[in-house]
RNA sequence: GGGUAGAUGCCCGAGUGGCUAAAGGGGAUGGACUGUAAAUCCAUUGGCUAACGCCUACGGUGGUUCGAAUCCACCUCUGCCCA
């Protein structure tokens, strides 16, 4: 067991970056230095028997760092950013209350941002309601839903695109739920507690990201993807559509449906991480106070573990 | 060797005389994002330009025409069929 080293006292890390940059690794070998469990921010870790897709830590790591929010849901159920917020702050609780610190790493950009800063007051979606405003999308055309939105909460139809139909949906139900607009509610954040996290983000050069992307598709594939995913479709419960649409299976099921053949859906495999590779850069601009970590091409994870645990330091 | 179909922008692909820098899709790039987020949505995508605009472009060469990606001739290459 590696020492647990005392000179660090954030209690609170959170480590971000795109796709297959390495957090994980980082997450791992930090909560063996700073005496940290660690908690997952990742969308679709979440889901159990969904291990390689996901690129979950493997079980020798999990045995020996206490892992969280990995593994909390069936496949069949579906999960949402409320979800992960309640059980992440119980987690958080959980952890600091056993005097240990908090590590928690992923790439789930929406997920990172209610972690930093909350979520508004406002229920939950309701299913009746979504079918009867996908039901009046469907016959009224979405145009006439957009208005509507416009004559309740003029500030929210501005900002959202007529074309974006979740969000007008969302923004509708929670008009009908509480009677007040979501633009408003949205000004009331309910933790906006960013400043007690310690941020850390990886980066590398965007050419050496992609082909880190290309080659772990190719090991999921070797590891076993293909019967992962006809494994899960074989169980009695069917996937949730959020499950569905993961990375990874969505190809591959598009595959075991004859739409794809099985090169094809490897290479939209490769293609789809890319593009969300790009979202999170996206995203992660709009993140302030982030102690960003350029990684070398030929740095190993030892580099990449020290200079986290420089910037700590510099941090103090 | 003969016949036949074809060659379009990074890729696929529409376009059969002017409204075409050229539909549409893919990819790529940039952006939005608060309860399905690995979702959903938007913008840009030949070059130069702040812009008017100019230049280069539909396999090659030449021709017809006021005007051609679109018509004609020859050539090159590719698919399929017959020998």
């Amino acid at each position: 067991m590696p020492k647990i080293d005392k000179r660090y006292n954030k209690s609170k890390i959170l480590i971000l970056g795109v796709t297959a940059v390495g957090k994980g690794s980082l997450a791992f070998d930090l909560a063996g230095r700073l005496n940290a469990e660690i908690i997952s921010v990742d969308s679709m870790k979440v889901y159990r028997r969904m291990d390689i897709g996901t690129a979950k830590p493997n079980p020798q790591r999990r045995l020996q760092i206490p892992y969280h929010l990995i593994d909390v849901v069936e496949p069949s159920e579906s999960f949402s950013v409320d979800r992960f917020l309640e059980l992440t702050q119980k987690a958080i609780d959980d952890i600091l209350s056993r005097g240990k610190t908090v590590i928690a790493s992923g790439g789930t950009a929406m997920y990172i941002k209610t972690l930093l800063h909350g979520l508004f007051e406002a229920p939950p979606s309701d299913s009746s309601i979504r079918n009867r405003l996908r039901h009046d999308i469907a016959t009224l055309g979405l145009p006439v839903l957009h208005k509507r939105l416009a004559t309740v909460d003029p500030e929210a139809a501005s900002r959202i695109h007529p074309n974006d139909e979740k969000r007008i949906i969302r923004a509708l139900e929670v008009w009908e739920l509480t009677g007040k607009p979501i633009s408003a509610l949205q000004q009331q954040w309910s933790t906006p507690a960013a400043d007690d996290w310690f941020v850390i983000g990886l980066r590398r050069d965007k050419e050496l990201e992609s082909k880190r992307i290309n080659l772990r598709v190719k090991l999921m594939v070797e590891k076993g993807l293909l019967d992962e995913v006809k494994s899960l479709l074989a169980e009695p419960q069917p996937l949730s559509p959020q499950a569905r649409v993961a990375i990874g299976y969505a190809e591959i099921i598009a595959h075991l449906e004859g739409k794809l053949g099985f090169d094809e859906a490897i290479e939209q495999i490769k293609i789809n991480t890319r593009k969300l590779a790009k979202a999170q850069r996206t995203w992660f601009k709009t993140f302030r106070n982030v102690h960003w970590i350029d990684i070398p091409a030929d740095a190993d994870e030892a580099w990449i573990l020290n200079k986290a645990l420089d910037t700590l330091a510099a941090a103090e």
